[in-house]
DNA sequence: AATCTGCGGGCTGGATCCAATAACACGGCA
DNA sequence: TGCCGTGTTATTGGATCCAGCCCGCAGATT
């Protein structure tokens, strides 16, 4: 969903005002890896290329930082947050915090229609693996988790979780194709999925807390060897 | 009367942008009730309290939802958020969950300069709590849990579980003055700061918990039974 | 009398314009 | 030759201006 591509405004209805649109677009392309970390958005530039004023733009920015995936400095500008290894560590921490307690509350509220939407998600999650299309995936994944925490009813809890997710995600997206933990992700997420049907909240759990620490142990290596060649 | 007293840019070498500072304002405002829930605020009636343009008003609004204090409608402009109970309740036991983790992993790293820091504020707490001045307590005592956790050094964790005690303090100021639990609170806190000199920290989790879930439960019900009256 | 409709005020969203700051390069001086 | 000060330029921050959307009100029609 959130398509992402491009302010497509055609029969969206656009309900959602041009910095919200912009923002979305801009940190889509943050996380494809469209623009890299400590690259430096420009306003002026961002502003022609979307065909628009720098006021928008602004905008777009405060709720990108907000959602920290870019940093600004007064009178210097926005760069593209980094993320050392140090603080992946932490979110991967956090996740397995909150995804567990989600994942727990929801599995009792998951009624046959959730369980078949994550069917759903899921069968497009393994579809975007076999075409190696990574951006897809990345979005999937998420949308798929998501998928199986939404019956939990705690829209605050998810809120943060998926802020979270956000962040660390173009980190997952890079280093994809070269992790082996990316198949297993493939295998595991299917095993989860059944274990929701049969209502196993406390197999679901587990089997969830150790595919965010191998997904976390993974990227905290990846980026701990990238900071050393730097 | 608008005495203006945040922006004061004398002394303070205003290294933030005046959006910035907006937002610091604003969000005192709310959460000293001085905007009540449901309230919209005016751009033009807030540019021109602060004696300037609309932009950084704009800007600062950004902020601020993106903080869940306030919403914002497209050409229908912003009302402060109101906090149904239920809201109330999940971010109480993210509260719980969070600031039991960050304790729990600080008490181990605490030097005896964090805990005379720690102590520092809880003298300045108790004397607001005599005077009965709610606004600094308030924010005292968010500062006070905030001293317990630095050591942790989880920055984001940090982060989200200030958020979180932001959406919530402004209902807890509204509700200071008749709960019993204000003052149960009081003497809980000098006691969790003994557990934390004592490095016990079984105790001081156990403590925390219990504090930060009636302090939880009191604010639960007061906005249950008011949404009654309502 | 009630509802629909057209109009106007007030407010927000976005564009353009001006001021201020910071990076950079050039030239002077030791 | 190397360093420091100054001027230039690119870019951001803030103000003002214009267009478009909500909403309330008045008048007309059934």
């Amino acid at each position: 969903m959130k398509s992402g591509m491009g302010l497509t405004k055609s029969h969206s209805l656009k309900r959602q005002s041009l910095p919200e649109a912009l923002a979305d677009s801009l940190r889509e392309r943050i996380l494809n890896g469209d623009f890299k970390p400590g690259e430096s958005l420009v306003q002026e530039a961002l502003a022609e290329e979307y065909e628009c004023s720098r006021m928008p733009v602004r905008e777009a920015f405060r709720q990108l930082e907000a959602a920290g995936l870019i940093v600004t400095k007064v009178h210097k500008g926005a760069v593209v947050a980094a993320m050392p290894a140090e603080q992946a560590q932490e979110l991967y921490e956090l996740r397995v915090n909150l995804e567990s307690v989600l994942l727990e509350h929801a599995i009792p509220n998951m009624t046959d229609a959730d369980l078949d939407a994550s069917e759903q998600v899921l069968r497009e999650l393994e579809k975007a693996y076999e075409e190696r299309d990574i951006n897809r995936w990345g979005s999937l994944n998420w949308e798929f988790h998501r998928s199986l925490y939404v019956p939990a009813n705690r829209t605050q809890t998810l809120a943060i979780v998926q802020g979270v997710n956000l962040q660390v995600e173009r980190y997952v997206r890079l280093q994809l194709l070269i992790s082996e933990t990316f198949e297993a992700a493939q295998k595991e997420h299917r095993a989860l999925l059944e274990y929701c049907r049969a209502r196993n909240v406390e197999a679901a759990v587990a089997l969830l807390k150790q595919h965010i620490r191998d997904a976390g142990d993974s990227l905290v290596s990846s980026l701990e060897a990238r900071s050393v060649d730097a």
